[in-house]
DNA sequence: GTGAAAGCGCTAACAT
DNA sequence: ATGTTAGCGCTTTCAC
């Protein structure tokens, strides 16, 4: 039986009030020597508070609601990763729930959360329309972080796309090309729309914007092997593509390889998302980094303040992704190579030191 | 507000006990009629129980606690996955940190999870040695999953690398091969030991085991790079390559393409794990999937068995993993290639109902 | 500066 | 079959 805030209270020779004031560093003043006395005899009898009480009774959970499409989908985990640790500054927790891109597990999903009396939610891809959907289910504080499909609501969290698609161009463009040609994702994303819209800025600014270079894939490698197979077919193909993510930039090397020409030699590449593979896959691809992490911890941040009642709701935020110089684009000419170690994996050191 | 037991138990005109009972699927007898009534009343007032309340009542929280070392390692959200589809079958919930392979961080992680008054831990590839230092740190019900580094203590689950290393090994063989090398991991981890093992028994057994075709890498790609390139240098170089894991198995591929050969029309490459890469890599990667959500699952399971007090502690569990058939093998011969979707990334159907 | 007591929402004896 | 009531561990008024 672990010790409660009466034992402590009791052994301490204080009323219970005085023992919970100390131990939960109330405001309401006590005498420095009772404190010292408190405290001591907490500690002695392993006291650890009791939360589930605390937060029966305070009506505050300190825990929110992580609704996740699948955590099996690449950028979530370290979005989950970036919430978490922001949450943990502030003694919050977070529970995630897999709702699988069905709106009517999410709503399910809700109503096990407000079950749980969490203080607020965030929804991570999810599918959901708008906030008043959410209302409805449960009128709590909540943010959408990396929506797919309508980013432009209050209490969004998106990477900027745009900003990042004319990172990747201009890179090109500065490399010298002006025959850039583009990969485009599926039509209904907005990384589809975004990334195409910052790419066509980008030339037209430059002037060399031709609508004839645009092919279109599904984000997978195979379609991006095949868009390439199409742009290398041109009676004027061109000298550099820049594909929609780094799968179908990976199809595309593929496909160029495969017709005898060389990456980054013959066509420049250069992608988009800086997925783990894209580091040690040869030649590896230069991309834009997707800041999951970052977004992550700026939707944590943004419901805590919704939460906090500081604001009624919180206007769009752009986090924006960085350009990852590797080998495909040919900026670092096309001899050297080398291969990144793998994210996520437990440090050399730290393994040596755990060995038996 | 929302609804309390009290508000139905009014409105309907019953007992909060009552009420409590129907709401609650007491085995308490209530006549049909009141019961039909209270549901009624509830739905009508959309009332949800109170969790917290109903935990701090009947000391029980449905939560337990998964330690995991960090979310970004790639096993982990698969593992976590497991664990999470098979809580909820049972009404329970998992809240995750990451102590990032620090023990002071695991034990810090234990408390604040006492606090929370969870009914049990999953430590999700932990570098805690014991049981025991677990206990004294919180005495509740906890399991193993994924050790690194000593496995076959009580109440873990652990992958059969021994089994999977076999299967490998014996793909090759089968496929007439008896020059048979091995590219190790690092000293002092299970995967390391028992992928040895399984490794050499396969072949011992069928007099083909020569201690010279044994290389050492770090897991890493380079690694894998550099160990391939020693064991072509050899007089004899081997027919075959098995890699510790998929990403010395993606380095092996790099030497030997760099030395002018092919795989796996020179030398055949096996690698261990099934890392996602290993599905669009060139050629893509036979390999010994990792069974990660069933080790969830198993954690998960053992777990909630342990809690429900059926059993003290349980036997370690050994989970397998089967051989993924793919290219570099050559069991597929060499010219045609696939692509594989990604795993975890929303389905085509899906994707386009959702767009607006 | 300290203590007594009410009560958060719920369950489970113990009545009736 | 239904109701009354105590109490889980905690915070917080309100008195003193």
């Amino acid at each position: 039986m672990p010790a409660s805030l009466t034992d402590v209270a009791k052994a301490a020779d204080v009323s219970i009030a005085t023992a919970s004031r100390v131990l939960a560093g109330s405001a309401h003043p006590v005498a420095e020597e009772t404190r010292l006395r408190v405290l001591k005899t907490a500690e002695e009898l392993g006291y650890q508070p009791n939360l589930v009480a605390r937060s029966l009774r305070i009506d505050h959970t300190y825990t929110i609601g992580i609704i996740v499409e699948n955590i099996l989908s690449p950028f979530i985990p370290p979005i989950v990763r970036g919430i978490q640790d922001r949450l943990e500054v502030d003694g919050y927790f977070g529970i995630t729930i897999n709702a699988g891109w069905d709106p009517q597990v999410e709503a399910e999903a809700i109503q096990t959360l407000r079950k749980r009396q969490i203080d607020g939610i965030i929804f991570v891809e999810s599918c959901l329309r708008s906030s008043d959907e959410v209302f409805e289910l449960a009128d709590k504080p909540h943010v959408f972080v990396h929506r797919l499909f309508n980013s432009l609501s209050l209490n969004s969290i998106v990477p900027d796309e745009h900003y990042g698609a004319r990172l990747a161009t201009r890179h090109l463009a500065q490399l010298g090309h002006r025959r850039i040609a583009f990969i485009n994702g599926p039509e209904g994303w907005n990384a589809t729309i975004n990334r195409m819209a910052g790419y066509q800025e980008e030339l037209a600014i430059r002037g060399i914007f031709d609508p004839g270079l645009v092919e279109r894939g599904d984000w997978e490698v195979q379609s991006g092997y095949l868009a390439a197979q199409r742009l290398i077919a041109l009676k004027d193909p061109p000298t550099a593509i820049f594909a929609g993510n780094d799968l179908m930039a990976l199809g595309a090397i593929y496909a160029i390889q495969e017709a005898g020409w060389r990456v980054p030699g013959d066509i420049a590449i250069v992608g988009y998302d800086d997925r783990e593979f894209s580091g040690f896959v040869r030649p590896a691809i230069t991309t834009i980094r997707m800041p999951c992490e970052e977004m992550g911890r700026a939707s944590a941040e943004a419901l805590l303040r919704l939460i906090d009642g500081e604001t009624e709701a919180i206007e769009p935020i752009l986090i924006r992704g960085e350009l990852v110089v590797r080998q495909s684009c040919g900026a670092r000419g096309e001899g050297e190579w080398e291969f990144e170690p793998e994210r996520g994996s437990l440090p050399r050191r730290r393994a040596r030191e755990l060995c038996p």
